[in-house]
DNA sequence: AGTGTTTATCGTCAGGAAGACGACTATGAT
DNA sequence: ATCATAGTCGTCTTCCTGACGATAAACACT
């Protein structure tokens, strides 16, 4: 068999699955939507759904995120015209096994989404709830009553491990912020990300040392509390060099 | 419209490609089949192939590599048994444009290989020319007339954009080592990845000082000529902290 | 007004890692 | 014997980081 026959292929369906990010309450959370319908009828899940026959997989990604958050997605690629504003969006890798849909052969292509703090998630499109979660109740304990339906903790799983990583060696983090943030509030998302505490003093001489992480806009406010802080925009610099260091343990 | 309706969903045909990379004679080069049927006939292509019913995607990019060069592949996910024998296998990315194929809508799996330089490609198949070809050949000038068919040259950049970040800081340079190597071969591997000279005496210091990376056999060998230098294997660190850093321009 | 609390920011110091490079060693080739 | 080639060990300087002291500027009390 020729391996490029086209009239002859065995049909999948190709379905898109979100991992949407965020920082709330100092806490790495994931946008989360209960299943109205079986199989898993009632258990949390993410957001996700068919791909057109004309859209490409990012389209089709961002246009899940619009109906399910209202959340403008940067144009992916392109460098972000203004950064801060919108959600950052890249593809995170391929689910295809052949039992993980119980009715039928679906491969879903998973995205990552990192996104600012959010009011609440509106519940769009068929979604009779969404939800902000902790990633660490969705991806507790085993065998949890909260487990996700399908393979989606192993995706959620992966996203989260990108995430982690990829603040490391880019400017990424930034995309947790709103358009004009502090050094602390950076710091809380680093700190939320990983799940360690950093030194304030040594995390500030990092991130106002890398040229073009960030730009200081001049202002300054008081909204943590405590002195009044500097405020900062996303640079240009989307890599890190040196990165920032992960603490062991 | 249900977004897991599963009676009404749009067919895609769903294939896997291959990146496969391998050093030879100081390059880093890639496996090219000729394609033997329009579109793009006669024109260069990445080997890869439709993804059956009953296979999953690694399990599918397994089988093809199989077919298309004898080389087996580690069991992925598990640490290797035996580093150093067979090959590397890990997915890229995905592919989707709904133009990316001229007949039909097809979603590729990218997936990534990296091999021990191999004795010449087996023109298994149906792939009736098969080669090994530097990157620098496939991905040249724009509109080269060697250029590779469908997204391929994206598909190769990515990936040799991958495995030049990935051997920063991972033990993966391994992978395109024999099962016993020298340190100067180890070099030489990042050398023809990265496309640049190390300096011998400080990368010497850094491989044989990160601990579980390489293990000596005991062994010696002349076979590069100049004085005899150890054997080691790999060890059985997969991470590399702090990572190999590669040199500035 | 004074005191404590919180957060931000600057500075100092010691240790580790990396780049540059000198020196020596052990082979084969001429 | 001499040279060329590769491998291996050290040294020195520089940069970066982690640990942590100290000061600054706001607010909440009393």
């Amino acid at each position: 068999m020729s391996p490029y026959d086209p009239s002859a292929f065995p049909p999948f369906a190709v379905t898109v699955d979100l991992v949407v990010l965020t920082v709330r309450r100092h806490a790495l959370c994931t946008l989360a939507v209960r299943r109205g319908e079986p199989p898993f009828q009632g258990r949390w899940a993410l957001p996700g759904g068919f791909v057109r026959p004309d859209e490409d997989l990012a389209g089709a990604a961002a246009r899940e995120l619009v109906e399910e958050t209202g959340l403008c997605v940067q144009d992916p690629g392109t460098p972000a015209p203004a950064p801060g504003t919108g959600a950052h969006l890249e593809q995170l890798a391929t689910y295809g096994d052949p039992k993980r849909d119980p009715r039928m052969r679906v491969v879903s292509v998973a995205h990552l989404v990192l996104a600012p703090d959010l009011p609440a998630p509106r519940a769009g499109g068929d979604a009779n709830s969404a939800r902000w979660a902790p990633v660490e109740t969705l991806l507790g304990p085993e065998g949890e009553a909260s487990a996700l339906a399908f393979d989606h903790a192993q995706i959620l799983a992966d996203g989260v491990e990108r995430a982690r990583s990829k603040i490391e060696y880019s400017s990424l983090a930034t995309a947790f912020c709103p358009p004009e943030f502090t050094v602390g509030e950076l710091r809380r998302v680093y700190e939320a990300v990983w799940a360690v505490a950093l030194d304030p003093r040594n995390f500030h001489r990092k991130v106002t040392g890398t040229p073009g992480f960030l730009v200081p806009t001049g202002g300054t406010t008081t909204r943590q509390g405590g002195r009044p802080a500097q405020l900062f925009r996303a640079g240009g610099a989307t890599l890190l060099n040196p990165p920032m260091l992960r603490p062991e343990v």
